[in-house]
DNA sequence: TCATTAAGCGTTG
DNA sequence: CAACGCTTAATGA
């Protein structure tokens, strides 16, 4: 259980809730902290949890059968998934990893379920969610198979700042651009190359373990 | 052939 | 000690 104060504080679809149903919410919820490089879960779980980034960065991926390691999303804190496998009750299609320690928080399946079949705003949020998810969907087809390496990697940063699935973060992001190569899927050359690339068009600033995002609306245009 | 990548290693913060 | 830059051999378009 979090407190009302927290649990606005790292649920931004909370604020549009009645205060019975903010309530039910932050008392379904329980917080827990991974180290870097742990499994939040894996592929297979039937996991009985919705779940919020509140701290960190985490990915979603998968292991390919040759062993390659094949990066789906990034997701940042704000950012909340997992409602397709809670809602379909099925398991789990990918792993999730914590890329550096991340604080989790997990909400149980029947206050999810409990909001889903009450709370009106709960149902907005998630309509809003998927349809943003849906939008990012149409791009990879895009993505896939036209994008030189500079326009993938401003892609895919500018989803880790994507307002409606990451609110309320700032414009840093802390990360190798090693694991930057794995979330584009380009390599860690290719993934330094683009960065200069970006930094002297002025769209972000690269720092160790890091960078700044200066312009995100061009960032998500990049090269159109 | 030419470009790109993975792998290894030295440097650096 | 991990992130980054650089070199090199392998890979493949």
């Amino acid at each position: 259980m979090i407190s009302r104060e927290h649990l606005l504080k790292i649920a931004f679809w909370a604020r549009d809730l009645a205060e019975s149903e903010i309530e039910q919410a932050r008392r379904g919820i329980v917080e827990k902290t991974f180290p870097a490089g742990a499994y939040i879960c894996h592929r297979g779980d039937r996991l009985d949890s919705w779940t919020g980034v509140v701290d960190g960065l985490a990915k979603m991926r998968t292991v390919s059968k040759s062993g390659k390691d094949v990066t789906f999303a990034g997701l940042q804190a704000g950012g909340w998934f997992g409602e397709g496998t809670i809602l379909k009750d099925e398991a789990r299609r990918y792993d999730i990893v914590a890329l550096r320690e991340t604080r989790m928080a997990l909400m149980s399946r029947a206050t999810f379920l409990g909001l889903f079949e009450h709370s009106v705003a709960f149902n907005r949020f998630l309509v809003r969610q998927l349809n943003e998810r849906l939008g990012q969907f149409i791009a990879v087809v895009e993505y896939d198979r036209t994008l030189e390496a500079p326009e993938r990697v401003a892609r895919n940063i500018a989803w880790l700042f994507n307002p409606v699935l990451f609110p309320g973060g700032g414009s840093h992001l802390e990360i190798s651009q090693e694991e930057l190569g794995l979330l584009t899927g380009i390599s860690r050359q290719a993934t330094n190359k683009s960065l200069q690339a970006l930094e002297t068009r002025g769209l972000l600033r690269v720092e160790r373990n890091g960078i700044t995002v200066l312009d995100l609306e061009s960032l998500g245009h990049y090269g159109e």
